[in-house]
DNA sequence: GAGAGTGCGTTCCCTTTCGGAACCTGTCAA
DNA sequence: TTGACAGGTTCCGAAAGGGAACGCACTCTC
């Protein structure tokens, strides 16, 4: 296995890291859904240098989880947007900031909490099955393989 | 904002990155979820550099994610173990399963499948509220800041 | 009791990636 | 005409990673 053929394996979590498992690239992914589009933008708030960010966004928008957007002609200038794809990268961003408010605690709480956006609610993210709506917790499933290659 | 200090950042999404964001970790981590525990089976299945290895597997100790246990005692010889703080980042996992069979399809379907322990039913794992039970979409909620230096 | 095997590293060397800083290219405004 | 702005590109040295060999403390087999 090479880091530069993930894409190539049959494992879902290393086809997953093939597009999001880069250095950089998932802080990207939250400075878009907190509303960051543009090169300049992104590159103060990571302070990452600028020719990684190009790479991350170019290999970003090739796996459609960002598209190029025209925003202004002369000089022609363009935004990075989350499509489809990427908003569906919601639930593995979610899960990180769960572990890490879990795990990792700040002294004075959650910089961030998600709330409803019509309720204002405040919201307390798990994993649960969507037919059922059990909750999935590390003891109660298991994994099961529909072919060996699966690794 | 530097790649080796991102321990030190308020956001969640960098804390989290700082204990589990490293090139191969995640890998490491799905192959212990499949019950992987010994150094020589990590680096076969994996095919990492044997340095490259034992840095992340000292790291991980040393994040309380994985423990070192010894399973015998001439020669010394140690297992590497999911602590609670590790079996709590399933939900990660799963989201990058979950979006990888979602958008990143094999032609034959996907590799392995979730299922519950006792009935076997399969699981469809989405993101929802732990009180409401509200199944979570990236429209319906948002993220609010405690403080400003969240970034 | 010599040699091979096992499990977990360590060391060495070379390539790739990354960080830091400067530079480039249209365009507009002062 | 000079400066600012946005989005890159280029260059260089440093850090990280890949590949392969070696080390070491046993045990097992012949």
């Amino acid at each position: 296995m090479r880091w530069n053929e993930l894409n190539e394996e049959s494992c879902p979590v290393a086809r997953a890291l093939s597009v999001i498992g880069d250095r950089w690239t998932l802080l990207i992914l939250r400075d878009c859904f907190r509303g960051a589009r543009r090169f300049e933008r992104f590159q103060e708030s990571l302070g990452v240098t600028r020719h990684v960010l190009v790479d991350r966004l170019r290999k970003l928008e090739a796996a459609g989880v960002l598209e190029r957007v025209q925003y202004q002609e002369r000089p022609p200038r363009h935004e990075y947007r989350l499509t489809d794809r990427g908003l569906d990268l919601q639930p593995v961003l979610m899960s990180l900031v769960g572990w890490a408010d879990a795990h990792l605690p700040l002294a004075d709480g959650p910089p961030l909490v998600y709330e409803f956006r019509d309720s204002g609610e405040p919201v307390e993210p798990v994993l649960s099955d969507a037919r059922s709506g059990r909750r999935i917790t590390p003891r109660n499933i298991r994994a099961r393989m529909r072919r060996t290659d699966a690794v």
